[in-house]
DNA sequence: CATGAATGAGAGTTCATTCAT
DNA sequence: GATGAATGAACTCTCATTCAT
């Protein structure tokens, strides 16, 4: 029964993905979760012992689920600035779409859940992010698209540009020229020193 | 005895101020508030009608005295870059004293409070400040001491960089040496082309 | 300041009538009152110490009035039936203007605070009404416009479904022709043997 | 479990009946109940959302069990005045033992909630009586036991002073001899011409 | 007399969590 | 394993009533 079990956590797991997206991590009860799963409510109780450790495996199914993307993505064969180019629509992409996101619930839970630095997935993911573009901008330098002398710190500087618009998207909301905006003037930063 | 409601009610909202810092926007209820204050249930709804209408008043209270902030740096002669420094040092000083910060409560606030954007005050100050920045690029070029094509843009950028920094600090933590790489690659951009 | 005194307890008195009118007896808090008569919360306490002591006074104004509208009808000198028929008239007028009525809230009073057989103003305007009812009919008959065995029960079972047909009004919703109907059976019931 | 839920909501219901016996509409509160009955604050909820659904199931109650004693008396082989009869003797019966009674209770509920006239169970239980009433008469003059021009209007009669005895019962208190004068008068009517 | 701020009791309601079946 | 009834704690909000000014 073990193979069923997993089948039903794992339909547990998108299920409440649904939910955190709609009503971000704070608000989702237990009921919420058991109405939109339309299980019992002890049966629920079999799996996870509370909303955060629900959404832990609902971070952990999103994550690997990212990495797929990356994957995905690694295969082809461009050239580097078309691949960060590619990169970066897709963070438009995933901007632009509140609907579908989960980062206000993520948000949401880390301001709540102290994690240690060097457990964070956050962390994790945001240096993993910033190691892959910054070895991205060297490919184009080396390529000769790209000048750049500090290519960590141009690396860093989009991941937190990104991040500040991701924060502006969810309290705010942001439009496509916004983005635009703002991927035009890393783009030229990376750049502009050729003419 | 307006005078002394309204001494009563600057207490209540500084005291309530403290508790938002402490537990964010949507763990606190009125219960903690009245605790937190030493009065009566009754009494604390004779001033507030919930903790929506509180902690408006709370960010109503943080947005004048960051005015005042902003007042005061402006007496000063300084150069364009000075001042720029400055504003810079002063949002690392927040950005590393979380215990005395608010925005985790802000941006909880605004992930469940859509307001309409032209009167999102996230985002008036966002633009504001971003318009003060630019202003001090400009001066700084004309001064000679920045070189830059797009202030608008920089200050922008800049913008965003301190967003994503400042929820970096709220859900992963950062240390003072992750801020001064910010700082002096957003420096650097202006003064690069210099040599 | 004895004038002063009773003239703000009218003042009072009248326009709790209203809220007792809109709301019921059992709904109206001090609060309601206090806010309908732009008074302080202390200072209705200097003059009732609660609702049901306020009610008291509100029924014994309507008693009043009520007196006086039959006083005004006495002086005229018309024959008993059209005494009776002006009488029927009235209450049917009543009956229709729920929104001008008091009746509810004396109901609910009732249920709730039982009061001592003899002292029941209710009971006392009961009885009067059919007293005076009886008379006229003894009167009609001598006039030879009634035909009527049993005055005291016809005049009984006049004021009954009076009130049967105010609880109806009440709690149902009565209509013109309900109450004609109820009145014109009455009637052929004091003149039907005539022929 | 479905059975022990339909038990338990049945016990709900009839203990609910005597606290609105006892306390009227208005004033029961969920903890009222809750206390009557033993159970948790929660549990109560689970069967009904508040005092008005609850009363509403308690009134269905009410209801089938009068159809039920209706149905025992159509069993008989008895003569239109001896049903007529034994029909206003259970009314008296009713009348005069008001600790049993949910009548204080439903006027209270229908003074608050005003019900689209058609739907109204009030009106809907009037009106049967009435017809029901209405036929009795009509046989009874068909038999020659009693004599009656409009059948009809002296249904309503009835009803209309049965409803004027009840609300004086709840109101002023009724002896049994009040209640035997009104029966003979309307009985009288139904006679008197026969002599 | 009059005010209205302040108190605290109490009602309504929702959920996390348990446990007998 | 799975169910869902049951519990009780916690929170929101409203008022009657008091009392210093």
């Amino acid at each position: 029964m073990s193979e069923k079990s997993a089948q039903k956590k794992k339909y547990i797991v998108e299920t409440a993905r649904g939910v955190f997206i709609e009503k971000g991590y704070k608000d989702v009860t237990m009921k919420d979760i058991v109405e939109a799963c339309g299980i019992s409510r002890g049966g629920l109780y079999l799996y996870f012992s509370g909303t955060d450790e629900l959404f832990m495996d609902v971070m952990k199914m999103e994550a690997e689920e990212a990495d797929d993307v990356f994957a995905g993505k690694v295969g082809q064969d461009a050239t580097p600035s078309d691949i960060l180019a590619l990169f970066l629509k897709e963070q438009k992409r995933e901007l632009l779409h509140n609907r579908n996101n989960l980062s206000m619930a993520v948000y949401e839970y880390f301001f709540q859940n102290k994690v240690p630095k060097k457990e964070n997935p956050l962390k994790q993911q945001f240096d993993a992010a910033v190691r892959i573009i910054e070895k991205l901008i060297e490919a184009g330098v080396e390529a000769g698209e790209f000048y750049c002398e500090d290519a960590k710190g141009a690396a860093r500087n989009i991941m937190y540009v990104l991040e500040g618009l991701k924060i502006a998207a969810q309290t705010r909301g942001i439009t496509e020229e916004m983005v635009d905006r703002e991927v035009l003037y890393i783009m030229q930063g990376l750049v502009i020193d050729e003419e």
